[in-house]
DNA sequence: GTAATTGCTAAACTTAACTTTAGGTCAAGG
DNA sequence: CCTTGACCTAAAGTTAAGTTTAGCAATTAC
């Protein structure tokens, strides 16, 4: 086994969690951009195994596909990410983290309050809408929820 | 206008902002049971305007649809929910989002820590892996990620 | 050198969560 | 009364994110 010819799609699998078929449907999403052997063989960098990190922490975070991959479009083509290119995704990325955060702890505490506050409800409760601009329209959890449609596919 | 004949289809999805088809689509999964009126019209309680915040808070959260169900199965049937119902309800489910906010939490803390310590690395760094089995099996960023699997469809 | 393992492609299949369509029915306002 | 907008059902379509299958090639282990 050479040292320096990359990782194969099964060690990489390995090393990720990943099925083999999802990191070769990864590629053919544009994600991850393997060379070839000489037989015709996926071998990814190194790097790649950092990249599919970013990957699987991002849809976590609810991001789709696409969105990953403009992400790690910042990332060099070429040569192997530095620091500094890591740490400018890492930062965009950690704002993301951080707004998710404060929502579910805004969400939780207002669960708190309202059970508490004895008016139950997930929806109407002024607790939840301080400003009130009530029976104008839809209002419904959104207002915990931060601004995600409720529609999906389509 | 009746005023006890309880909502329409149409004034919950307006209430909800969901859409009048995901309100047909939650009662064929089971998340909510109105019932007719003379012409065969759905109508709903008020009950269920809280019930669907609830679906739609626990979606972001991660559940499914059945799982939601099987939540929403703890609340009465024929009765309106009370209040300990609904706290009783909540408390599991503050589990949940407290569980989450702290493996955000954590994940923004080791991006922090990793990118502070020059090694970069999402996947194999110290920081990640304190106990580090490494070279182990696959352990990638699922150290960080709690423990969802990472194949989904099947 | 050969068997077992791993990898390859293309195409079809899967699942969740809905939406859209088609062809009607019901209800509310003028 | 009659029209217009809300509702109805059933069935088919959609999307994302993969997995599975089939048939074949390259690698690795013995």
């Amino acid at each position: 086994m050479a040292l320096n010819e990359g990782l194969t799609i099964g060690a990489l699998a390995r090393r990720t969690g990943l099925a083999v078929s999802a990191i070769r449907y990864y590629e053919a999403q544009g994600l991850i951009k393997p060379w070839r052997n000489g037989g015709g063989q996926r071998r990814f960098a190194r790097a790649d195994l950092r990249r599919l990190s970013f990957v699987m922490i991002a849809q976590q975070l609810g991001y789709s596909l696409p969105e990953i991959r403009a992400l790690l479009e910042g990332l060099p083509q070429g040569r192997t990410p530095t620091k500094t290119d890591w740490a400018k995704l890492s930062a965009g990325f950690r704002e993301a983290l951080n707004a998710r955060i404060d929502t579910l702890t805004q969400l939780r505490d207002n669960l708190d309050g309202c059970i508490g506050c004895g008016c139950l409800s997930l929806e109407v409760c002024a607790l939840y809408n301080p400003k009130d601009s009530a029976a104008d329209r839809g209002q419904g959890p959104r207002y915990l929820m931060g601004d995600r449609p409720a529609t999906r596919a389509g």
